[in-house]
DNA sequence: CGTACATTGAACCGATCAGTTAATTAACCA
DNA sequence: TGGTTAATTAACTGATCGGTTCAATGTACG
């Protein structure tokens, strides 16, 4: 995997068990434990998976007493919004060019 | 890696070389040889990369003669737009906190 | 027909990934 | 002090990644 911030925020995100432990995040900080507990894997792959969000900036990790409480950041979230904002553009075309063809085919049978 | 559509569209994005060829035909479809122009890898490593894209969806490809052009396609970049978009409210949460905070610094001073 | 061009396929390589189990660190608690 | 709990580290595995080179395919063109 490339080494630059923005693909190695990519990469972090392309796991749907990372996503997962970013979406219970959103809604609070949350030990190594709670964050295992909705899924089937060992204690050290979530670990792991905490590691490479970490490494991403999209978590950092706290500490009280044994726990390690994680904390979602959102600057790279929003360095993935911005990056896709550019494609912004590229969306709307997108609709109209789809919009465009909707209406040819709807008045296909107008004038035969 | 995962093979959920978004997990594979993250992927596909997880590396500089693709979101370049990404950022390329964002302004008009083009052939395998231009997309490769601007890099010192083999043609193949390309042509990898190009696949890579496709089965994320992120481009289609054509066929004129003995060239195979390529072109964006928007659905996978809305997905991610869709997908960072519920981290909105994360983000205006972490912003307000952030002027909260400067706020506080910034009269610190007044009320000794 | 034969040759040149655009692209892909096949086989290979070293690096990284996602998971495991077992051992280790670190803090609390009785 | 010794035991329990939370979490990480270490070592290993099989799979995948990103790149290479060389060969094959398919199309145009003289």
């Amino acid at each position: 995997m490339a080494n630059d911030q923005l693909s190695v925020v990519f990469a972090a995100l392309a796991d749907p068990t990372r996503r997962a432990i970013l979406a219970r995040l959103a809604e609070g900080e949350a030990t190594v434990g709670e964050l295992a507990e909705p899924f089937e894997m060992s204690l050290p792959a979530v670990s792991k998976h905490l590691r490479v969000l970490e490494r991403a900036g999209l978590i950092t990790r706290g500490r009280n007493a044994q726990w390690r409480p994680c904390r979602l950041q959102a600057a790279p979230l929003r360095q993935v919004a911005d990056w896709v904002g550019n494609y912004q553009q590229f969306f709307d075309d997108s609709y109209r060019r789809l919009d465009d063809y909707l209406d040819r085919i709807r008045h296909q049978g107008d004038t035969p």
